[in-house]
DNA sequence: CGTAGCATTGATTCTCTTCAAGAGGTGTGG
DNA sequence: CCACACCTCTTGAAGAGAATCAATGCTACG
């Protein structure tokens, strides 16, 4: 058996909540972790899955943190998100054979592992798992139509205030500290998200510390003042 | 012949092969034009759906074009894409109950409607089906990367030549001249797509025309040098 | 034929990138 | 435990590229 059998079943998840809507039954959760092999942990710099491997899961964050990249012919990257504990990866391979994009841990993390092909004939039988996958693809979509706007159109400042407010929003779906975040991606990382020189990364964080709006050290933030941060980004719009 | 009765059946559809894989049997294609409406008509400006408005439907492109677009609570305008015959638009509000976007005709448009419901209810029964919908919208999530990528790191001539052949592209899978281009979209919507002013735009495309690259005239564009374009392209990503 | 909207072109300004140097932190080996 | 090397981050100065401002040209449509 499991070293933590417990540990696999989604009904004892505390990340529940995160990774399924509220409106799944127990019958439904059950027949869920079914699928779930026993959580696999990765150290920093793992990849999970590379460009080009078959694509055989998605994956439930469960600790740590991930972030997601396109590799081009080049040799350059693309920096497509960075994922925390009780989100999904893998959504743009759904369909596919094989892997467009890889999966990078960015520290210590352990991932539930979810067959496509279970996945697939479970939906098949469960309209709301269905149902559920269609809305994690389309907020993935939607989120990225987001960050293509904030690419087109905003500042270097706005850019990575969006970037803190949002990390920030989704740890407080995670009933953590809102206001003390961990950047665990290195400011490349970053600076390659946002589409920013990494020089610029630090830049406008040095300012916005300058300015009383934050404090940083190193990869730990604290947001002193949510409010004035939420009036850069909106200032941005007003002219 | 596309306002005739049959042509709401996709098994006599010119398109079937763009809007479904195929491996989509006769029975299947059958259950599907079940659900679909007769083709609706619109013309320039008229919007398919609005930010706000009930999520009823996907539409599949008959004939014209669309653009995609998210509007801001400033009024501010994302074109998130542009559509054309035998693509699908309303994915990014899959799962959702209202849009989260607008889709708007830039010129005589007609659209094949599938409610979302009936969709929903007939991926149960043909794993098939809800096979290519996950396909689609995976899709749909790495074309989002690569613009992501395009807006995050490349140059505004980049922009201009990368959308331009993928324009083109798709017009091949079209069967259409891959070389004859009809930008439907004006200067501004393109410059909104691609992160850039308008006048950056007509720069770009001026100055390619000079180098005898492409011919313009107005909305209608031919490609000359296509190796050429590629090149640009590529060049970039080699240093 | 004239007007309105869209597109092109030019000049200037500004933001971000690039190049460069130095500081801070971390891990390893002596 | 300290010293050194390595890596990441910060900060500064110069330059490139695109945005903005502004004027003119083109096209379409009533």
């Amino acid at each position: 058996m499991s070293l933590h059998p417990a540990a696999t079943r989604c009904l004892d998840c505390g990340l529940q909540k995160l990774c399924f809507p509220p409106s799944f039954d127990e019958s439904a959760l059950t027949r869920i972790s079914q699928l779930v092999a026993q959580p696999s942990a990765f150290s920093k710099h793992d990849t999970v899955y590379r460009l080009g491997d078959p694509m055989t899961a998605l994956y439930a964050v469960r600790s740590g943190a991930l972030k997601t990249s396109m590799l081009l012919a080049s040799g350059e990257e693309q920096i497509t998100g960075f994922y925390l504990p009780g989100e999904v990866i893998g959504l743009d391979n759904m369909g596919q054979s094989h892997c467009a994009s890889t999966a990078t841990a960015l520290e210590k993390t352990t991932l539930c592992e979810l067959p496509v092909s279970g996945i697939s004939r479970l939906s098949q039988q469960l309209p709301e798992l269905q149902g559920h996958l269609f809305q994690i693809m389309s907020t993935e979509l939607r989120a990225d139509y987001q960050r293509l706007h904030l690419m087109a159109q905003a500042s270097a400042e706005v850019r990575v205030v969006s970037f803190i407010l949002g990390l920030s929003a989704r740890q407080q779906q995670r009933h953590l500290a809102a206001h003390e975040l961990r950047l665990a991606m290195s400011r490349a990382d970053l600076g390659n998200h946002l589409g920013l020189a990494l020089e610029t990364v630090s830049r406008v964080l040095s300012q916005l510390a300058a300015d009383g709006l934050i404090e940083v050290h190193g990869k730990q933030l604290r947001i002193l003042h949510a409010e004035a941060l939420a009036a850069r980004v909106q200032a941005s719009c007003h002219e």
